[in-house]
DNA sequence: GAATCAGTTTGCCATATGGGAAACTATTTA
DNA sequence: TAAATAGTTTCCCATATGGCAAACTGATTC
């Protein structure tokens, strides 16, 4: 369990980094409705296909997508879990900001400052 | 209400980039049990004060807190509004995920592509 | 008035980020 | 087999980021 905590600091930091920037929220709003190939996904976009896939990259980092390649198309889909760790911290200040101190508030101040930040 | 919307974009990518910094999350979430001045809110970390003011402004750029000061002390106060928009963008997600048509979902949809992605 | 304290400004630095162009690989399709 | 398609790689560029040290301003305190 306490393994399973290690680096949920980084994990928050690309989570949110990845999360902010236009492009890459597109594209997660997009693969929320459904898997697409990458060209398809950077269609809407002006950049040229290597600055999109950076973002891909980027993305994928994050665990926000997963992405297998079959033939010679790439099929990208979203992980909604990692979405909801995300808003998860939110909701943890939430929390926080209304004193609450039921099981999840408890769990929160049980981690050492270098876990939650 | 449209003008209220008017760089939602700009404002996410600045909302999702302040949080994206364990120094500024652990800042924010300090602030969340109550107002605090600079240097005392600086006290937990190993930089200078310098490279602590600048996650100051990237936190009071992106709206997420607001300072005040008064005589040589400034006060800085969390806008729990604004992490709640934050946490507001990720359950509209979690929407369209879900393929919910309720009212909160209309209104995503109901959106131009600029002001949601 | 001198010293201290809280914060600010200015320059500097290394690295990361977001974009482009061009050349390349591997798979379909004609 | 030739051509088109879908990605990929490499190299380059301008700007942003996160940190430092040092000098500075303005408010308190001794």
């Amino acid at each position: 369990m306490v393994r399973h905590m290690v680096n949920q600091q980084t994990s928050l930091d690309s989570l949110f980094h990845a999360l902010a920037d236009p492009t890459r929220r597109a594209v997660v709003s997009r693969l929320l409705k459904g898997a697409a190939p990458v060209k398809q996904l950077s269609e809407p976009f002006e950049m040229g296909l290597p600055a999109f896939l950076k973002h891909l990259s980027v993305l994928e980092g994050s665990g926000l997508i997963h992405t297998e390649k079959q033939g010679r198309v790439r099929t990208c889909r979203v992980d909604a879990e990692r979405l909801a760790a995300a808003e998860g911290w939110l909701s943890q200040q939430r929390a926080i900001w209304h004193g609450r101190t039921d099981r999840l508030a408890d769990f929160v101040e049980s981690q050492t400052p270098e876990q939650i930040s």
